[in-house]
DNA sequence: CTGGTCACCTGGAAGC
DNA sequence: TGCTTCCAGGTGACCA
């Protein structure tokens, strides 16, 4: 998916252009994506004002009086702004007819969501269970100390884990413990304080330059208004055999999980 | 609780 | 060319 970076590019494009906008029609074709999609929900936003558009993870969260449409962008899904009207593909899921404005959810493989909530949302318990943003201030080496004493799962495991911290995905978690150097398979409970500052800063830099580079890391990601940044800012992910750009160790590929993880075996300790 | 594995689904790339 | 296999941005559920 989209990790937070394109979760938070995509948000920002949806506040621009839509907050304040009366949702014309809605058009949804997927019964079910990762969840059901209730039925009658397109007939329920018809004419609904969207007052807010949040992030939390990699949630975002449409509110319109009356609700909020959680949406979850799964592996592959995305949101951008289409010509009015264009046709549907196969994996188009979604329409948002907004007057001249149509944002559409596209999902091939449909891990995502699509789930309307009455009420206050972060009590349902998919957003009740997340744990903290990487980029708030609450998110410090401190804090991460305490959550990882005793823990002996490889710190990227932790840092993938939204029950612990959001937002942080196979890319930016391999790309963040690169720029700290630490080595992805060390035990999570064994870094010190030291070790983890200096993580925190990596991860908050990593996630920020990410973000103001246009979100897009991924090579089929486009945010609401085209196409961000491409892969060319990635220092260790997908870049197994390649040189690492910092001493030119030969970067390595292994398996945490069922995940690939990209580090340099010099850099990286 | 903790850590490890599986499942959900489709498409693209690589291998034969 | 065509079939098979593996891999991909996430995360809840389940098991020992």
């Amino acid at each position: 998916m989209p990790e937070l970076p394109e979760v938070e590019v995509t948000r920002r494009g949806i506040e621009k252009h839509l907050v304040g906008r009366r949702l014309e029609r809605a058009v949804l074709r997927a019964p079910s994506l990762r969840y059901p999609v209730p039925a009658g929900l397109a007939e329920r936003l018809i004419g609904r004002r969207l007052a807010s558009v949040q992030r939390r993870g990699k949630y975002l969260l449409l509110e319109f009086a009356g609700g909020h449409l959680l949406i979850h962008l799964g592996m592959s899904g995305s949101l951008r702004f289409v010509e009015r009207d264009a046709p549907a593909g196969r994996h188009d899921h979604a329409d948002f007819i907004f007057g001249a404005r149509q944002l559409r959810l596209t999902d091939p493989r449909r891990f995502g969501a699509l789930i309307w909530l009455e009420g206050d949302p972060f009590s349902h318990p998919l957003l009740a269970s997340l744990g903290v943003e990487p980029l708030s201030r609450a998110f410090s080496a401190a804090w991460l100390k305490q959550a990882l004493a005793g823990k002996r799962v490889a710190i990227k495991t932790a840092l993938m884990d939204p029950h612990l911290v959001v937002g942080i995905g196979n890319i930016y978690a391999a790309e963040s413990l690169f720029r700290a150097g630490i080595d992805p398979r060390r035990p999570a409970g064994s870094l010190s304080l030291a070790r983890l500052e200096r993580l925190v800063r990596a991860i908050k830099t990593t996630l920020n330059a990410a973000i103001r580079a246009g979100g897009s890391t991924l090579r089929d990601f486009c945010g609401p208004e085209g196409f961000g940044d491409f892969q060319a800012r990635h220092q260790v992910y997908g870049r197994a055999g390649a040189p690492c750009p910092r001493c030119a160790t030969t970067i390595r590929a292994l398996r945490q999980g069922q995940r690939t993880t990209y580090f340099c075996p010099r850099c990286q300790r």
